[in-house]
DNA sequence: TATTGTTATACTCTATAACTATA
DNA sequence: TATAGTTATAGAGTATAACAATA
């Protein structure tokens, strides 16, 4: 960091509190990313040795076909933010793995309804509690409860309008 | 999305609002990378045609050498929270592209300054104008004033925390 | 004609480690 | 011995388009 009065130091600073934290114009995509980035290395390393361990979507996909037996790979991609092609590669690796199973849907034989194995509902959750964990050990020490409430308030209304059918 | 009482719904809601939203148990994780998702791809979209067009990473190296002129390598890499092998690459094709120029640190033969050229100073204001009409484009329909405001200093906040460094 | 899912390709991102030059 | 930066490599993620089968 260049102090102020240092060769090359340019004040960029927005606010009056003294931070240098507008070089993107104090702007959230900036601070979304680097929390991302932050958030994702803690849960791969507490998922290590796990068959899931590497990848935001291959654990989000597990959750999501074991909450919900029948899901359609059209509509994981949808909820995950990742085209159907990227889901077809993640359900084809689980099934390599004996994680989930894949059968034609009933009404449509384009369609495919997807189930976690046995082996795959104990996987995910363990998954489960390991993110569950995280959430309190990587967050307790960065926000107090009610700042952290109502981050989860707002994300998930933003994520809701993002992706509406994710409402019920 | 399976509705109640069809087969295969599991009602995993945590809270009174009618919400199937926490498949991850209500934590953050999942929310803040479908949001960086949603968000990087539209800023990716206002930013085609630029030399700096996709990864994130590009574009806050370029802002952070146009704010902080004399900047190192390894000082980008702790505040984009990246190796320095990444900024390595990054900053060989901006030189590559007369984006940046790189010259040895007055005090340490081992280091290097980064400043951004001419063209690379043009660049980077076309950048941080598009970051700065995205934030009000994206958010704006996504959030009230208060909760932008409230996101932004939370945000804000745990960045500082998780890179001391970048707060003066 | 539109939709579901698959395949293929090319490119980018990321993690890791080995390497050099200097402190 | 530690640090700044580079190079190399392998693996994972991503976007895209073309494709087959079904609606």
């Amino acid at each position: 960091m260049l102090a102020p009065g240092q060769k090359g130091y340019v004040d960029t600073t927005a606010d009056d509190r003294g931070l240098d934290l507008d070089v993107l114009g104090g702007t959230l995509s900036f601070f979304i990313r680097s929390l991302d980035i932050a958030v994702s290395r803690d849960l791969d390393e507490r998922l290590k040795g796990l068959e899931v361990a590497r990848g935001k979507g291959k654990i989000t996909t597990l959750l999501l076909i074991d909450s919900h037996p029948g899901i359609r790979p059209s509509e994981i991609a949808e909820r995950i933010m990742k085209d159907r092609a990227h889901v077809t590669r993640i359900i084809d690796s689980f099934i390599a793995h004996d994680i989930v199973s894949r059968r034609t849907a009933d009404q449509d034989n384009r369609a495919y309804e997807l189930c976690v194995t046995e082996h795959g509902a104990a996987l995910a959750k363990q998954v489960r509690e390991i993110v569950i964990a995280q959430e309190e050990a990587f967050f307790g020490p960065l926000l107090g409860k009610k700042d952290h409430d109502a981050l989860v308030e707002t994300l998930q209304k933003i994520y809701l309008k993002l992706v509406p059918k994710a409402g019920i």
